[in-house]
DNA sequence: CTTGACCTTCCAGTTGCTGGAAGGTTCATA
DNA sequence: TATGAACCTTCCAGCAACTGGAAGGTCAAG
């Protein structure tokens, strides 16, 4: 498929599909008029990046995250460790985003109006255990 | 405090909390000698501007987050219309770190080897809903 | 009174896109 | 068959959000 399926199947921009073939995180065939031909499997890869980036991975990061799936060697330590690191993180995010959510929904609950003066998620922010 | 205890604090590099400030999303005093004076509040908006970036959202977006916690007139329809979108933003993006986790765990624990020489990610991240 | 760890501003470079120009391809319609 | 819209191509420039480094001021300890 061309570029604006894949853009429109992924989410991403053509433009964003490009630059990521630029940096080396995909390889689409290319057909005879020399438009980019895109398979069912980097439309995946392109959701994929679409969603990581999003959640605030950084490309280099997301190349390992697309690494691991496909690493052939995917019983080896270094990339179970891999692995392992970016599981922690993602629990790192999920907690700090229910945590977010938790104090928007209490701002609209709780502070519909003007019955505090101070911000209340500086406190709920600040009762974090590493500081 | 300087802006070194400011940055240990909030997890922030001193560069970046310069820029926050360039781009008017703090505003620390000053002391005699110059230095930016952090004040415990600035060192809860930095820790928060440091999460929510972290997560995915925008310089702008956070701009607004902030702006949700200070806004007097917290009662006003357009801040709980706002609220209300973060709140769906950041449901997705826990829905969305929730499938990422789920699908690196089935990798360390169902390939670990050789079992699958295709990527198993890549089906069931095309399970999603909306393509 | 100097050494080292701070801090300041300013300017340049990097990352990760994003917009626009200039031009080629495809396809439906006149 | 031609012409226009809607695609696609490369290339280059600009923006967002930092990040590094130079050049220099401040401060506490020895």
């Amino acid at each position: 498929m061309n570029i604006g399926q894949a853009s429109e199947r992924s989410g991403l921009p053509a433009k964003t599909i490009r630059y990521y073939e630029d940096i080396g995180l995909i390889n689409p065939d290319r057909s005879d008029n020399g438009y980019r031909d895109y398979a069912v499997a980097d439309v995946h890869k392109l959701r994929f990046l679409q969603k990581s980036r999003g959640l605030g991975f950084s490309v280099e990061e997301c190349r390992q995250l697309l690494a691991l799936y496909e690493d052939k060697s995917r019983a080896s330590a270094d990339v179970k460790e891999l692995t392992q690191a970016k599981l922690t993180e993602i629990d790192r995010k999920i907690r700090e985003l229910t945590e977010l959510r938790r104090t928007l929904e209490h701002l609209v609950h709780a502070c519909h109006g003007n019955d505090r003066p101070d911000c209340p998620i500086l406190e709920e922010l600040s009762e974090d255990r590493a500081i």
